[in-house]
RNA sequence: GGGAUCUUAGCUCAGCUGGGAGAGCAUCUGCCCUACAAGCAGAGGGUCAUAGGUUCGAGCCCUAUAGGUCCCACCA
């Protein structure tokens, strides 16, 4: 007796030890050498306030599943780890957690507030990596990197400098996305789009010098305290005498041009527009061509500003309620329409974001972006799946300057220095200290980096860029990014930009897109909803290798997906499948002993054939990144043909050792050399159990350093496949037979099998053992005709034979015809359909040979069975 | 307004370059036989959203329609 694994599976057992095997034995850790091709994946950094969730779950399994297989593969396979500052969201928390304690940020001041801050990424950010831990995630955490680091650090003020240096990077007022509770600039990126039931306010302006009136629609009154033009289109023949002209701003008493402009649309609303330069994106471009005044009304937090008069102080809405109010008294409201419209959010608070004109820094992108869009023609960058090219393509033909400045604190500080006193600026690596024009202590601009702006550079920073670190000449670029659709947008087209800017290549050649895990009614899971699933608690109950399972497989790539805990407990039952039939195995290997094969049967020629055609599939799967189709024929392998036909054809061999002690052996070394192989091809998958049972199987050190399987063209056995195969299609028919019949599951028949094929028959007594076991027949007699069957005995009709089991005490020759007659009519309708496409003269003209020739195998298979059938009716 | 995607068994979803519809779960029947009841054996269940078209042949390709989801977009 071998050594022994436990009853059931029990993964809280082994994985943590597992894990920190692996980590110790320095597995996970790769160094550039020269003797090996390298393989890389960066990992998307997660935030440093993040817990584990669904997402990095789904995420980081299927970067460990490609890192296993590829380091199997022979490569030298790093996955780079590393988490992100994720400057908003850790602001946002330390700024709760302050005002928790009473304290408000403005007061603690910048220098103790960034203490405080990384004392919480002390505190915080090991927390996430030891999740991804718990998920087996084999990174090389000897190399884990923060996007806030020294390193790092350098490569954003590098790349700061030479992209100012270059002219992409200015300084200008621009409008800007503003998050009034946030208090800081957006990205336009950041910004999410809403649909919000809303008003159309027609208000009316009288024209200056008659006593007519201009008509506007404006979905926001309050912003006409800043207003300081009225568009309308040139061709416009309605207002044509206007423009030129002046209205006078109700409740403001301030006179404003009507100006022309083609941005209007003539057919909305009014046709008449209300232009405020300093509050709409599509204003500010109006009135840079008209030379417009901008009129700031509001103040950072999104209340009246002083421009305001009367107004000021009031929050926006109060202020627009107001507004409304005294335009109606006034007699300048004509009527309010209900009306939907687009309402721009901060995706981080959901707070309505307040277009504004500011003083940002700005990244120029036009230019930047042609190498981005260039990539996918020349072939440098693919996306699996290619959907998501358009969406890559449209993002960035569509770009748009990127607003890179943010009022925060946590984050890389922008390096510009301004003099006090003359105004100079100057952007240094380091402090200037004293102004070069005037000597005067200069001073570092608030501002932080947007944090998408670090970690853009990750795929080369972490790799000591700018330095040209060894690591950076093997490593990179990198192969494949793995990542959701939804930072496409945010990540993946600003790694790309950035890594031919600063690197001149593409920083890797593949994005493989996954989509959401969702719950399972399909909403997102989110922390407001109360639906998300901890996948701790998923690992806790059912395992690592559970939930990794339940995670890549019944969704096509770039899918979204449903979280089913019933899908989890059929992954668990898989491994413990899996478990018991290596229990089974072991249970019969004796310690010590070496198995050899002496004469392999028919029986394992099929699953040595079969289990190397799975190595041939799997592996052609993997390179395709269908990931999921692959884990399915690892699945229907071990347990289908593996566990319910080898494993049961292989017991009497085992159980009957004394009788052939040789056969015992061979069955024993096909079952390991099967095992094994199954187990490596399932081992990027499940990682835990698939090294604890190949390590008591094999007594190797460890599965994920061993070898991937490789196909072998001297096992395909395509004769034995198909003797099998046939076999199989007899105990199915054997089995429903007695199912049909309520034959007690105990009752062992006799079987008589006639055929006048001598090749099938001799195929069949090749087998018989096997079709004992599986067809639970106790005594097989194979004859070319009736002899000795009792009249009174059921059949099956199979290609090529027709078995017959007699019944005595159970025989019912009515339900027997009537089986049989049904068999008929099926095979009739069978031979109907092949005859008609046989009978297509353009079917046989068009139809590939290959085609037509199993079209007409058929027939002939069709036809034999009917006449069997026919014959056996006769005889009733 | 533009684009993507989905509509397949009761549920959730696969179905690769077009060649007789699959899985898991659920349901029904029979089995605790010395790997596994987290299991074994058997069974039922689908005009592949609709309408056209291309083709010898369409779940798959093309067009239109309906419904769902999502992304992008400056109609105030």
């Amino acid at each position: 007796m071998a050594k022994e694994l436990a009853k059931t599976y029990d993964p809280k057992d082994i994985e943590n030890r597992l894990y920190r095997k692996w980590e110790d034995a320095g597995y996970f850790h790769a160094e550039p050498n020269p003797d090996k091709k390298p393989f890389t994946i960066v990992m998307p950094p997660p935030n440093i306030t993040g817990q584990l969730h669904m997402g990095h779950a789904l995420d980081n399994t299927l970067q460990d599943i490609l890192i296993r297989y590829k380091r199997m593969q022979g490569y030298e396979a790093l996955w780079q780890p590393g988490t992100d500052h994720a400057s908003i969201a850790t602001e946002v928390k330390i700024i709760d957690a302050l005002k928790q304690q009473g304290i408000d940020k403005e007061d603690l001041g910048r220098e103790k507030f960034l203490e405080r801050a990384w004392e919480w990424k002390q505190e915080y950010g090991s927390r996430i990596i030891s999740q991804l831990k718990k998920m087996g995630s084999s990174a090389d955490w000897e190399r884990e990197r923060f996007t806030m680091d020294e390193g790092c650090s350098k490569a954003v003020t590098t790349v700061f400098l030479k992209l100012y240096k270059e002219g992409y990077i200015y300084k200008g007022s621009r409008i800007i996305n503003w998050c009034p509770v946030c208090q800081t600039s957006i990205s336009d990126a950041e910004v999410e789009h809403e649909e919000q039931a809303g008003h159309f306010w027609h208000i009316r302006y009288p024209v200056v010098g008659t006593d007519t009136f201009l008509e506007i629609a404006t979905t926001r009154p309050e912003t006409m305290l800043g207003d300081t033009a009225i568009a309308v289109h040139p061709d416009d023949d309605r207002y044509r005498d206007l423009v030129g002209k002046k209205v006078l701003l109700p409740l403001v008493n301030r006179e404003i041009p009507v100006v022309a402009d083609s941005y209007v649309d003539r057919e909305f609303g009014t046709g008449a527009v209300k232009i405020t330069p300093a509050h709409d994106p599509n204003d500010f471009e109006v009135g840079k061509r008209h030379d417009l005044e901008e009129i700031n009304i509001l103040n950072d937090d999104a209340t009246i500003n002083a421009q305001g008069g009367k107004y000021a102080g009031m929050d926006r809405y109060a202020a627009r309620k107001a507004i409304v109010a005294d335009l109606e008294a006034g007699g300048y409201l004509v009527k309010i329409e209900d009306h939907v419209h687009n309402v721009g959010t901060h995706d981080r608070c959901g707070t309505t974001v307040e277009p504004m004109v500011k003083q940002q820094w700005f990244v120029r992108m036009k230019e930047l972006a042609q190498p981005a869009i260039k990539a996918l023609q020349t072939g440098e960058l693919r996306f699996v799946p290619q959907r998501f090219d358009k969406i890559y393509l449209n993002w960035l033909n569509n770009i748009r300057d990127w607003c890179i400045s943010r009022q925060l604190w946590w984050g890389h500080r922008i390096p510009a220095y301004y003099c006090p006193d003359c105004g100079e600026m100057v952007v240094a690596d380091k402090a200037p200290g004293a102004c070069p024009k005037c000597g005067a202590q200069m001073v570092q601009d608030e501002d932080t980096l947007d944090t998408w702006f670090s970690s853009a550079l990750w795929p080369f920073s972490t790799l000591g860029w700018p330095e040209e670190t060894e690591e950076l000449k093997y490593f990179y670029p990198t192969n494949v990014l793995v990542t959701g659709y939804d930072i496409i947008f945010f990540w993946v087209i600003r790694m790309v930009f950035s890594g031919y800017a600063h690197t001149g290549k593409c920083p890797f050649d593949t994005v493989l897109i996954h989509g959401l895990v969702r719950d399972s009614q399909g909403r997102k899971m989110s922390k407001s909803l109360g639906n998300g699933i901890d996948p701790l608690e998923v690992i806790d109950q059912y395992g690592a290798d559970a939930l990794r399972m339940t995670l890549v497989t019944g969704n096509a790539p770039g899918n979204d997906m449903r979280f089913y805990w019933e899908r989890v407990e059929s992954s668990r039952n898989f491994a413990n499948k899996i478990w018991n039939a290596s229990r089974f195995i072991l249970m019969h290997i004796e310690e010590g002993k070496t198995y050899a094969p002496t004469a392999l049967t028919t029986e394992d020629k099929w699953i040595l054939s079969a289990c190397n055609t799975l190595v041939k599939d799997v592996s052609e799967n993997m390179d395709k990144f269908e990931l999921g189709i692959a884990l399915d024929k690892v699945y229907d392998f071990l347990w289908e043909e593996f566990c319910d036909w080898y494993i049961e054809t292989a017991k009497p061999r085992l159980y009957g050792r004394e009788k052939d002690e040789a056969s015992a052996d061979t069955a024993i070394w096909v079952l390991k050399e099967v095992l094994t192989t199954g187990l490596k091809l399932l081992h990027p998958f499940m990682p835990f159990i698939t090294e604890e049972i190949f390590c008591t199987l094999t007594g190797e050190a460890s599965i994920m350093i061993s070898e991937w399987p490789r196909y072998n063209a001297e096992r395909f056995d395509p004769a034995a496949e198909q003797a099998f195969e046939e076999l199989k299609t007899l105990v199915r028919a054997l089995r429903n037979l007695r199912s049909e019949m309520n034959v007690a599951p105990a009752k062992k028949t006799h079987c008589y099998l006639v055929t006048t094929d001598g090749k099938r028959a001799a195929a069949f007594a090749d087998l018989q053992g096997s079709l004992k076991v599986l067809g639970s027949a106790e005594d097989i007699s194979i004859q070319a005709d009736q002899a000795g069957i009792d009249e009174r005995a059921v059949s099956v009709v199979i290609p090529g034979a027709t078995v017959y089991i007699p019944f005595e005490e159970l025989v019912d020759i009515a339900k027997e015809r009537a089986r049989l007659l049904k068999e008929e009519e099926r095979l009739h309708k069978e031979l109907e359909r092949v005859d008609k496409m046989l009978g297509n003269e353009n079917f046989v003209k068009k139809a590939p040979e290959k085609k037509i020739k199993e079209e007409e195998q058929k027939k002939q298979k069709y036809t034999e069975m009917l006449e069997q059938v026919k014959e056996r009716l006769q005889l009733l």
